[in-house]
RNA sequence: CGGGGCGUAGCGCAGACCGGUAGCGCACCGCGUUCGGGACGCGGGGGUCGGAGGUUCAAAUCCUCUCGCCCCGACCA
């Protein structure tokens, strides 16, 4: 392509809206255009990325028996109803009527479609099992659309449905989809790590997440250094201390502690540390009733494993008047002994404690030598915090690290909640009727593009892996002579015709400015022609990501870059 | 939904307190010079100042309402 011929509007400035890096990179590159909060138009360039991604994404689908196909955006209500996700999902469906006032929504997933198509379809044990995959624009009405085309509204995603006859095979897919994206994320040449997830309350056996690797990641994952394991934190088991305080138990004491309203206020005043102190958090359930959370002054609570250990569905920190009215005192000062009328969960940590701190429900007061069992009763002790660093692993018992990471892959084992709702049943060979056992993967395409530049960038742009680069080469014709010219000319014409991405920058502008816009465009491989390298018959060509550049005559140009492209693929 | 902020040329912004001819840089168009890391000279085009209403002789500027966008929080398969 010729830049002249190209709609590619790069911009000299940052945009004010773009907070993040690769929102402000595909902004300035010319990729993307706002349209609305949420929304974008995806210009030619990169549309291109989008393209590659997808179509790696394609390959190995299919590859693993998965067959394309594509379902209407718009969906009736009547199938949402039916699983009663019309209600539950919330104002994040976006609904609207037809002309007629029938009910419909834009697809934020398409489980309700899929089943239906399937249960109207599928009569045979003989016919499973299916895999159904689309690339298509879904829409969620966030609360807060953000960072570009990483927390859109509408946005392109890969959603594949597997239907099997049973959880053994169901679990046979799961694995091949799994490998697929193990194989589809390697294709891209990102950096990535598959990490076990959480389920959620909706049950399950199986779901990991696809993590590409970016300090920038919302997600924090945990990963053991030594073996595979890697988990999202929200998911992480922490196992129990491996053995009690074996502290003698000292008596308890009620202290004043004046203002002390923090763990590390209480700490600073008794000149000790969080890890001898125990939070009481007060939970509000959906039943309105109240629960008490127990976890060390040096830990996180997971309110996910809270309400698993309990079966809730929804979980909300106290009020400060609710609490005033439970404890008899302000946030802060909350602690188990006396509590009345309320369930009292602990951490395996705070279990394993002797002598530590906790609120004295007065203001300004807290216990010490505080010890379970002794002075208060604990209805459940269970994994309840998050995992954080240095926690002993699952699998070697080595301490656990961290890293950040933008989730752009789920895979997810359904079970029979959709078939079952749906009535999404077949035959086996004895005639006898059963659910089919579902799993659902879905790809971010848009953020795996974001993903890609967040991870990938310096300070002048992106820097493309060469998988899904929108051009592998940049030629850039660098004095407007007559001799540069008939070279470009024919090096445009040799690399295109074998097959290489060239974009060649044909525009009346300064080196200055070519230069810039391709290191803010980022294809892999700029290829610099000038009177000044004519001259000594050589031609430059530039590798994007590490900024190395290679003198060599015009006629080894070509075959430089198909080894260099070459080296690289796979 | 709560808190904060912003809407003035395609982009980035000034002007607003203190009402009186709408500005700057970049981009864009024409001519010329220049040409290996965002050139220069000369000449030019482009604005219902987000929208509606009000106050006033006069509103980008003051008041009211409204819409949109951004940031923080709550929320998130």
């Amino acid at each position: 392509m010729r830049t002249s011929q190209m709609f590619i509007p790069t911009l000299r400035e940052d945009p004010g809206e773009a907070e993040i890096i690769s929102h402000r990179l595909m902004l300035r590159a010319g990729m993307i255009r706002k349209l609305a909060a949420g929304m974008y138009t995806y210009l030619p360039l990169g549309l291109r990325v989008l393209r590659k991604i997808e179509n790696i994404i394609r390959e190995e689908l299919n590859k693993a028996g998965a067959q394309e196909l594509l379902m209407p955006i718009l969906a009736p209500a009547e199938l949402w109803k039916e699983t009663d996700r019309w209600n539950q999902y919330g104002k994040e469906l976006f609904r609207c009527q037809d002309r007629h006032e029938r009910d419909f929504c834009l697809g934020p997933t398409h489980e309700e479609v899929i089943t239906d198509l399937f249960r109207r379809e599928v009569r045979s044990y003989r016919q499973l099992p299916v895999i159904l995959y689309q690339i298509q624009t879904k829409f969620r009405d966030e609360i807060r659309p953000r960072f570009g085309l990483m927390r859109g509204r509408e946005f392109i995603m890969k959603d594949a449905y597997s239907f099997d006859k049973n959880e053994a095979d169901a679990l046979v897919s799961y694995q091949k989809m799994y490998d697929a994206y193990d194989r589809i994320f390697k294709k891209t040449g990102l950096q990535f790590r598959a990490v076990e997830a959480d389920t959620g309350l909706i049950g399950g056996t199986s779901s990991h997440e696809f993590m590409v690797l970016a300090n920038t990641g919302e997600e924090l994952i945990v990963y053991d250094p030594e073996e595979s394991y890697a988990a999202n934190v929200e998911r992480a088991e922490v196992s129990p201390p491996k053995e009690l305080s074996k502290e003698p138990l000292k008596p308890l004491e009620k202290v004043k502690t004046p203002g002390a309203k923090t763990v590390e206020q209480v700490c600073a005043l008794l000149h000790t540390s969080p890890h001898s102190l125990v939070k009481t958090l007060l939970y509000k359930t959906e039943g309105q009733e109240v629960i008490a959370v127990l976890i060390r002054g040096d830990h996180q609570a997971n309110e996910i494993k809270i309400k698993r250990s309990l079966g809730l569905h929804e979980l909300t920190l106290a009020e400060p008047d609710m609490v005033q009215a439970l404890t008899a005192a302000p946030v802060g000062f909350s602690g188990p002994i006396g509590l009345q009328k309320v369930k009292i969960l602990a951490d395996h940590a705070v279990h394993a404690l002797h002598n530590f701190i906790v609120g004295g429900n007065e203001a300004d007061t807290h216990f010490i030598n505080v010890n379970c069992e002794r002075d208060f009763q604990i209805d459940l002790v269970a994994d309840l915090r998050q995992a954080q660093e240095g926690d002993a692993s699952p699998m070697s018992g080595g301490p656990l690290q961290t890293a950040r990471g933008i989730e752009v892959g789920h895979v997810f084992m359904l079970g029979e909640k959709y078939s079952k709702k749906m009535e999404a049943t077949y035959l086996d060979s004895n005639g006898q009727e059963h659910w089919a056992v579902m799993g659902c993967y879905g790809i971010g395409v848009g953020r795996a593009a974001a993903a890609a530049i967040e991870q990938n960038h310096d300070e002048k742009g992106i820097m493309w892996p060469i998988p899904i680069a929108p051009f592998h080469v940049h030629l850039l014709p660098v004095t407007p002579s007559v001799e540069v010219g008939t070279v470009v000319e024919s090096l445009y014409t040799e690399l295109d015709k074998l097959g290489i991405e060239v974009l060649l920058d044909d525009r009346d502008e300064r080196a200055g400015v070519k230069f810039n816009d391709a290191d803010l465009i980022g294809a892999p491989f700029q290829v610099v022609v000038g009177d000044k390298g004519l001259a000594k018959n050589t031609i430059d060509i530039k590798a994007r990501r590490t900024g190395e550049v290679v003198k060599l005559p015009p006629s080894e140009v070509t075959k430089w870059i198909i080894d260099k492209l070459a080296d690289r693929k796979e």
